[in-house]
DNA sequence: GCAGCTATTGTGGGTTTCCGCAATAGGGAG
DNA sequence: CTCCCTATTGCGGAAACCCACAATAGCTGC
């Protein structure tokens, strides 16, 4: 799906029937306020930006966009040549930056680009989130033997930092494994993110 | 340092002089070909590049210093309002794309935070060098139990796997963790980057 | 031939990990 | 009050891990 954002309809209209053509399936819409307003929750799409609207304008539009938690990926499009513009909207974020007019080829090959990229990054966001949850369903205790655990520290030595029995770090980190659904510690340590641990 | 390549020494004088007030080295480069025949390598440096110059423009010097392996952030300069060059320089890599004239302190500051980024970068890459050079004395059969470990499979059945002793898994295991610095899996797991795993 | 390295294996002993079974205590929600 | 959950602990037995000591075999380089 490719959601297409620009104040003019005739353009709307031709990427529309482009991308149709082409098999994709699009939607218009007149003005970033009322995309932010619908909020349309697609995967594997992408959002095609004019940078000049009446009201608000793309770059803010994208501001709103990204502060709403939108995934999708952005390509920008601008008639008027714009090197901070453009500067900044890459520096935010955004997938790409195209000058009208463009190359018919050119805006599909992106915009298939773009939606291959966001299928990847939900599937990645998932994976994330699930661990996410499982992270969360830990008890506060589960939590810190599990810090000290990615830390390399054995059971007797986590005993002694944390002044309870060993005995006490086996039943937290049993029950952090089942929770997580690691198998030992090393698989525990491979399936979370490097900024997860320590 | 700051290398500042532009063909104009009006340009090049300028700059060294705002940096030089700043308490900040820098060195002049005529041309980008006299930049890529010297080659400097300077830790905690950043590159300062002129779009447009005879001989090689500056695009291309920064293929060029890509592909030799310079880690030097790069701040494009240009004076005429280009978009597709300034997207396609930052979808490149490139640390940021300024326009002339540009305010002072925005160049430095600039400047600063790419010394910085560069300053971070070259630490992560002598981790990884590290940590790659450890991983290079492994002899084979030592990877090979390594990537079995990291999987969180148990001695024994990596010794079902590769059809040996549990004594040799053990010896082999032991080795691997020598080699590399880890007390044990856990903490080996853990210090080996994301894609090293599995 | 000698030295160094890798790969392999066994013995024996010690440590660590794992966990069923059992129990207590405290806090919160219905 | 009852139920559920977390936190804690002990006992006992089994499995996994660790490693010194010792040894053999094969390959490579000097």
């Amino acid at each position: 799906m490719i959601h297409i954002i620009d104040d003019e309809e005739p353009i709307r209209d031709a990427l529309s029937f482009l991308f149709a053509s082409r098999g994709i399936e699009a939607q218009g819409w007149p003005s970033g306020e009322a995309f932010l307003q619908a909020q349309p929750v697609t995967p594997c799409s992408c959002i095609i930006l004019d940078v000049r609207m009446p009201g608000l304008a793309g770059p803010e539009v994208f501001q709103r966009l990204k502060a709403a938690g939108q995934q999708a990926p952005v390509i920008f499009l601008t008639g008027h040549a714009d090197v901070p513009v453009a500067v900044g909207a890459l520096k935010a974020g955004a997938f790409d930056f195209l000058e009208k007019p463009f190359n018919d080829n050119q805006i599909v090959d992106l915009a298939l680009r773009a939606i291959a990229l966001h299928e990847s990054a939900c599937a990645a966001a998932r994976h994330h989130k699930d661990l996410a949850a499982r992270r969360a369903s830990l008890s506060p205790r589960e939590e810190e033997v599990m810090q000290l655990m990615l830390s390399g520290v054995p059971n007797k030595q986590i005993a002694d930092i944390l002044h309870i029995a060993t005995r006490t770090v086996e039943v937290h980190r049993g029950r952090v494994l089942a929770k997580m659904g690691a198998r030992n510690g090393i698989e525990l340590a491979v399936m979370l993110p490097q900024d997860a641990r320590r």
